[in-house]
DNA sequence: CGTTCAGTTGACAGACCGGTCAACTATCGG
DNA sequence: CCGATAGTTGACCGGTCTGTCAACTGAACG
């Protein structure tokens, strides 16, 4: 019954852009409305507040980063001591990729989603507070399911921990993204670190023997 | 000629306590001046505009960091191939420190000063962008002082090259002290994982015996 | 002691903020 | 073909936002 509508999907989507390429509060509900071509009166009617609006862009951006580390994963298929290495070597180039999107669509180096709304809203917006701290819990849990395979099959350094590996890990993404969003570094440099940063931690001769490669996939 | 007044001062204190608390945009010029006791027409008479203050807070926070940098890096005088790497721990455990005061000021872990504006304001803030971009700058170089001379003395792993470890080092603070944020860690987890960073770069042999144990020392 | 000027004051402006609402409309299921 | 209902519309609200201004005040200095 009733009418079918894709207007809360344009909100979405266009409240994922416009949040990357300014910010949360930077953007307003009428500005929002406009670039996606909803009357106001529409948004309040998919959405009980912006806030909730923040909340499904958040799902959006967590929806296509999950489906990037899974298709990194997957094209690393196997197991064995290498190749737990080549799945951290893979999620790191695919944020890479996800960075060097945006920076294609935006011109520059817009930020991490997540981090940005993190760093702008953690302390004013209990529940974005708590859905982003879910994000990056399963972002540091799916890193650690890699670290542990790889720790079990003695690809990592003696005293090295899964589990504080898989946290370093997503703290070096979003240092490294942030760094890039103020214009020190590239996107393409933020995979490279990451690479550097796994390095150190693999076991003595399970480095990568070349230099980081991204998947040369398109798709954004 | 014409009084004096420590109003401009209030201005800037109360500044960054109320933009650690909540965020540059969630604190009204009106708020701000209430808190600090200055009118609104006295606050334009000391900054042009509220982005104005925003410079002077960041200039604010920026003099304490190098102050406590510089601190850490006296207490472990002396040079050779071991100083290099304490005073690598003895910067990460600066940062903790700091952050565990603002994490005692304020109840909760409120992020970076610079990392929580570059987030919400570097793609829209040109000049405050620039300004951040400086703080940045001007932190990785103070790193790379220590990781050069770290390297000299042999005391880095092979293929770990200063410049880009001054960087990671940067990215791992700002990466933890966001997760810090979202609740996913303390502000004592901080120090403890740039330790972990450190160690995985210094040549082996060459890690700390004990593990962290943050400089005592009170002040905030 | 008076001039000068940094600093103070409070009222004001205009735009914009997130959010509300009642009336309306188109579509889908029966 | 009709009733139920999801979706649409545009006017409207009160509050808050950054920034302005002219008149005023008081301390330092010649």
């Amino acid at each position: 019954m009733g009418r079918s509508s894709d207007a809360r999907e344009r909100l979405v989507r266009t409240g994922a852009r416009l949040f990357l390429a300014r910010s949360y509060q930077a953007v307003g509900v009428d500005e929002l409305c406009a670039a996606a071509d909803v009357r106001k009166g529409s948004f309040y009617h998919f959405f009980p507040s912006k806030s909730d609006l923040a909340k499904a862009v958040i799902d959006h951006h967590a929806a296509a980063l999950w489906a990037r580390l899974d298709q990194a994963a997957a094209t690393t298929g196997a197991t064995g001591a290498g190749a737990a290495a080549a799945r951290l070597h893979a999620a790191a180039d695919a944020v890479g990729e996800i960075q060097a999107g945006f920076e294609r669509r935006f011109g520059t180096v817009v930020g991490c989603p997540f981090g940005n709304l993190a760093a702008e809203l953690a302390t004013t917006d209990a529940a974005l507070h708590e859905h982003l701290a879910a994000v990056f819990g399963e972002w540091e849990d799916r890193l650690a399911v890699i670290c542990r395979d790889a720790a079990a099959h003695g690809a990592l350094r003696s005293g090295a921990e899964p589990e504080l590996l898989a946290r370093i890990l997503v703290a070096q993404f979003q240092g490294m993204i942030l760094l890039a969003k103020t214009g020190r570094a590239t996107a393409a440099e933020i995979p490279l670190a990451l690479h550097h940063v796994i390095d150190s931690y693999l076991a003595y001769g399970a480095q990568r023997a070349q230099p980081a490669q991204g998947t040369q996939g398109a798709s954004v």
